[in-house]
DNA sequence: GGTTTATTTGAGCGGTCACTCAAGAATGAA
DNA sequence: TTCATTCTTGAGTGACCGCTCAAATAAACC
C-alpha cells in the first residue's frame, strides 16, 4: 500500500466553500485558495483536478448544509407552516452572525455565470431547483395538514417564498442590512402564518 | 484647436453597461471591452482612466436608465399605488425581452464585491439606496393620496417592495424563469393593489 | 497649406492567472 | 530494512490580465 492524504477533505471543502461564497468564483484566485486551504497547488490539483471542480464540490457542500435546517424542522412533525414561518424568522438574524456572505451562494453563482451551458451554472440551477422543491413540499404538507385553504396552490406559494427569501438575503448583503432585514424577515414570517386557514 | 473624439461617449457607455451587466465586473476583460466598444486600449484609458472608473460610469448609466420608468409613472399624476403595481406587473415580461441580464446590475455588483469599502461597491449601494427611496416615496404618495390605511408604514412597504423586486429579478435569471416569473410578478402586483384602503 | 493640439493606435509592459510536473518525503506491506 | 506506492512540494509554464506610451493620424485654427 501507500501513503494517505494528511488533510481532512471535508474540512478543506468547507474552507473552500466559505472563500468562494464570500468572494465569488472569478475573484477567488488559486493563490487565495492555497493560503486558505493551506495546500500547495499540486495538492489541490491532485485532490480536485481543477478550480471549477473544486468550486462544484464546494457548492454541493453549501447546498447540503443549507438543506438540513428547514428539512429537519419539516420532518420533525411540527406544523409545516410553522416550520416555514420559523425559517423566515431566522433570516432576521442574518446580519448578526459573521457568515462568509449573507446572500445565497447558489444565487451568487447563477448571477455570476451568464452562460447557461456552463457546468457550474447548471449545477447551481439544479441545486436551486431542489431547494425550491423543498419549499413547495413544505406548503404541500401544510395543505395536507389542513393549514391552508382549499384553493391554495402550494407550488406557487413555495416558489414565491423562495423568491422572497432570495430577495431578503440579497438585501441583507448591503452594509445597512442590519437596520432593515429583521423587520423584513418578521413581515415574511407573519405573511406565512397569516395563510393559516 | 484640435481634434474631437470620434466616438459617442453615451453610446460607448451603454455598450459597456450591457457587457458589464451581463458578465459582471471580474469576468469582463479589457479584451472583451475593446471588442464590444470597438476601441483600442489607449482610447479606453484616455477616455475613462481605468476599468473601474469605466464600470462606475456604466453603473451610473444603468441606474439613470432604471430610474426613469417608475419615476415617470409616479410623476404623471396617476394613482401612485397603480404606478407601483404596474411596475411590478411589468416585471412579468422580464424573460421575454433579451436584456443583457434579468437581475438588477446594482445587486449583481454588490454581490460580486464583498469588500464594503471598495469604491464600486459603495457606488452600487448608494444607487440602490436611491432606488429604495423612490419606492418609499411612491408609497408615501399613495398614503398621502388616501390609498393606504392610516397605519401603513410607507418606509417599510417601500423596502419590502424593493426586496420583492430584487428576489423576482434574481429568480428571473434562472433558465426556467419564463415559466415562473410572470405568475410571481402578477402576485406581487396584486398584493400591492390589495393594499388599497 | 502649415501649424497646433488633440485623438488613435497597437506593440508591449510587469504582473498574475490557472495549472503542471519532476523530485522529495512519508507511509504501509513484505 | 527495503521496496512500492502515493502524497507533497514549489519553482516554473504559457497565457492572459489591466494598463502604458511613443509614434502615427486627423481635425480645427491661421
Amino acid at each position: 500500500m501507500a501513503r494517505k492524504a494528511t488533510f481532512d477533505r471535508e474540512d478543506i471543502l468547507k474552507r473552500a466553500r466559505d472563500l468562494f461564497w464570500r468572494k465569488g468564483y472569478h475573484a477567488t484566485s488559486l493563490k487565495d485558495l492555497e493560503q486558505v486551504l493551506e495546500l500547495k497547488p499540486g495538492s489541490i490539483y491532485a485532490a480536485f483536478n481543477s478550480k471549477e471542480a473544486l468550486f462544484s464540490e464546494a457548492l454541493r457542500v453549501y447546498a447540503r448544509g443549507s438543506r438540513s435546517e428547514l428539512q429537519e424542522a419539516l420532518d420533525a412533525g411540527v406544523s409545516p407552516l410553522s416550520a416555514l414561518a420559523q425559517h423566515a424568522r431566522s433570516l432576521g438574524g442574518l446580519c448578526d452572525q459573521d457568515s462568509p456572505a449573507r446572500a445565497c451562494m447558489l444565487v451568487k453563482t447563477i448571477l455570476e455565470h451568464p452562460d447557461q451551458t456552463s457546468p457550474v451554472r447548471q449545477l447551481a440551477e439544479d441545486l436551486m431547483d431542489e431547494a425550491g422543491a423543498r419549499f413547495v413540499d413544505g406548503f404541500r404538507r401544510a395543505k395536507a395538514a389542513g393549514e391552508l385553504p382549499e384553493g391554495a396552490d402550494p407550488e406557487r406559494l413555495g416558489l414565491k417564498f423562495q423568491s422572497d427569501v432570495i430577495g431578503l438575503r440579497a438585501f441583507a448583503q448591503r452594509s445597512d442590512g442590519a437596520e432593515i432585514v429583521p423587520g423584513l424577515a418578521e413581515d415574511l414570517a407573519q405573511s406565512v402564518e397569516a395563510m393559516r386557514a
